[in-house]
DNA sequence: CATCTTTGTCCTGGGTGTGGAGAAAGTCGG
DNA sequence: CCGACTTTCTCCACACCCAGGACAAAGATG
């Protein structure tokens, strides 16, 4: 099939393939309704996307009381790739237009093994994503990586946990392999994106994104946009200091917030608990396992065991005194906790907010709702097809 | 005088506008080469603006190798007052349209005497103003207020160190009483445009200005624009915790910032180590005065007084953690300190780098300056002739 | 003084968008 | 089933805008 080569002419058409991609089939009045434009403009504008082939009519809409109208949407053949590089799995997806994702493929595998490895296994899932018939190729792709990157290049600038991966240009790269438009961000990042577009966040402008997963990040979302800083560092709150006299920290230096709750610290409290005889709970699953993630800590706290429970209250607590510093500074609408640990749920979330209500303002937390992501593991993709797609979706 | 009635009627004439405000008198064909119009557009846009009396023309500019161009500037007799409301004093000044300061006055007084009182008091600065001859009039105002705002009704929201403020329709109020355009904002806002217009900060598209006066605020500046959160309190980080055991704070909490470090807090520990015999250069100082202020601090440290030193090493220490956590989060390009503690210089400038750089990582302080604001107290008043220009000077 | 460069003005032709007229398609009440 | 009203869509004329060429004015250069 010949993929998509059209791009909007101008800022109208990109704004109704973006309405298009946001709110699925529209009819031509609907969408006059949300653009300021003449009712000629209008049509002419979609006359011009029809020919272009990006949008298809699509039968009649319902009446409104009058001549029922014709429906426009995003062509139904188009496909985005969203891939999400994690520090221990990949997930792949492939999603339509409308970024609903049609097919999901996850592959446990450690992101040091390199740029060379990772990428011929995202490039064998998107092949097998491809053979199953849910796309005959790809008309672009967003790559999500778990450490800073050179936005405009696309290219992962000093990642801590990544060695091999600086420089490597990873948008050139894919680029070339899949023959598509290629755009690469942060991981974290992409999961902010993912669920302003299908989560919990719709409809705020200005939020955080706290992931949770071997590391700790956090998306800024600035008047809807991804803020990214100065040299795409933005965000990076990992290394926070929460102690001064705290443990060591993989960076140098004491007391970084990730070295007391991530998904790495929390694996590794476990364990000690489980050895040192506090927990029967954790025993038996190191037992039976031979090592613990986060997860067994949600299952041992969920069966109730007061270690786990423990581990999950401190954790929180350290997390919630630097979410409130954070709220305090940035004044978010919302703020989102997601990633690896979402297993730990309510008890986490109750340990976060009651660390924030105490510490920041009134002004700043009176409305100010703390939540779990609600699209777990596929937030990353989706947002990696959003990322694409808001590049795809643009002027020229 | 009659006032500018006149606003540019769309985006080019407000961008040549600015164009104007910040560059100075300009040729008509220099003014071509910064904005991408024919040179027949530009020519009918200028002699629109001319005709709105906005901008006038202005001798003939030097030749560029062929025939001199005419110059343009804006109406040299376009006045904005700026108002910078502290908390113990107030500043107010007059500017042309090109936000040069052509007049300031300063005037000690309390906020906590409220708003009436205050503005009672901005009124008859303005009028001195006025009288001096400097200005006929005013063609827009802008006031800084300390504490959190709501920026587009121009409304003091649950202000902590302003009782009697909450609520008060600053914007509605004074625009009655000056009879022209007013805009409200958060004083280190207004600090932030001020180092940006005319400071160290041009040129920089994402920053951060902590101001360190009676309380602490920080100024986010994200894009060239001011950031202010979902309810106008961003950059309140006077109550991020540094000190989990810390002093007592007056917003109830333990160990905020501003408990331990602003200018209130450090008066408090001069006066506390000048009566505890620790500090014979603190202690000549109050016995002299009655009480000691931030200023005095800064003249002992410059005479040497270990204790003095001492204190602003501690508090340089105590913000430098807490800078090092936002450019973690936020990667600004560049971190301006100003406030009334300016004074403490390189001394506190010193204690708050070696934090940050020590702190955080690498890729976030690689290149990032930490500068003193340039401006002192003119910051204020020419960020909010800034803050008012930039409303007037954009399309209807 | 001749030539070159820069600047400013005028004008024309093409493109663009607005809004009215009217046809097409449907709903609704009698 | 029919007539009146609504909504949607197309067509078209008119005004406006704007880019760019031609040309005149003003100065630099040698």
């Amino acid at each position: 099939m010949r993929r998509m080569t059209a791009r909007p002419a101008n800022a109208h058409q990109a704004r109704l393939l973006r309405l298009l991609r946001d709110g699925g089939p529209n009819s031509r009045a609907q969408l006059g309704d949300q653009v300021e434009l003449s009712r000629s403009k209008l049509a002419v504008e979609v006359d011009r996307l029809l020919e272009t082939g990006l949008v298809v009519a699509d039968g009649l809409a319902a009446s409104r009381g009058g001549r029922r109208s014709h429906n426009i949407r995003l062509a139904p053949e188009l496909r985005f790739l969203g891939v999400d590089i994690g520090a221990t799995s990949i997930d792949v997806a492939v999603t339509n237009a409308e970024l609903e994702v049609l097919g999901h493929l996850n592959h446990p595998m450690d992101v040091r093994e390199g740029p060379v490895a990772v990428f011929e296994q995202v490039l064998s899932l998107a092949a097998k994503l491809r053979a199953s018939g849910l796309a005959e190729g790809f008309d672009g792709a967003g790559i999500g990586v778990p450490g800073p990157v050179r936005f405009p290049e696309g290219v992962p600038v000093a990642p801590p946990i990544m060695p091999g991966w600086d420089g490597f240009p990873v948008r050139e790269a894919l680029s070339q392999e899949l023959g598509c438009p290629v755009m690469v961000d942060n991981d974290v990042n992409l999961m902010a994106m993912g669920e302003q577009h299908a989560g919990v966040a719709r409809s705020v402008g200005d939020y955080l994104c706290v992931k949770i997963g071997t590391g700790i990040g956090c998306g800024i979302v600035v008047g809807g946009e991804v803020y990214r800083g100065t040299t795409g560092s933005a965000g990076d709150i990992g290394h926070i200091r929460v102690d001064p006299d705290g443990r060591a920290c993989a960076c140098g230096n004491k007391g970084c917030l990730e070295a007391h709750f991530s998904g790495a610290a929390l694996a590794r409290d476990a364990e000690d608990a489980a050895r040192e005889g506090r927990s029967p709970e954790l025993a038996a699953r190191l037992e039976a396992a031979g090592r613990l993630t986060a997860a067994d800590v949600a299952a041992a706290a969920a069966a109730g065991d007061a270690a786990a429970l423990d581990l999950i209250r401190e954790g929180g607590n350290r997390l919630g005194q630097v979410i409130a510093s954070l709220v305090s500074f940035f004044n978010p609408g919302l703020v989102v906790i997601g990633g690896g640990v979402t297993g730990l749920g309510h008890n986490l979330l109750a340990s976060v907010r009651t660390q924030v209500y105490k510490q920041s303002l009134p002004l700043a937390t009176g409305n100010l709702p703390i939540v779990l992501g609600e699209l777990g593991p596929t937030a990353g993709v989706i947002g990696a097809a959003r990322l694409i797609s808001d590049h795809l979706f643009s002027p020229v």
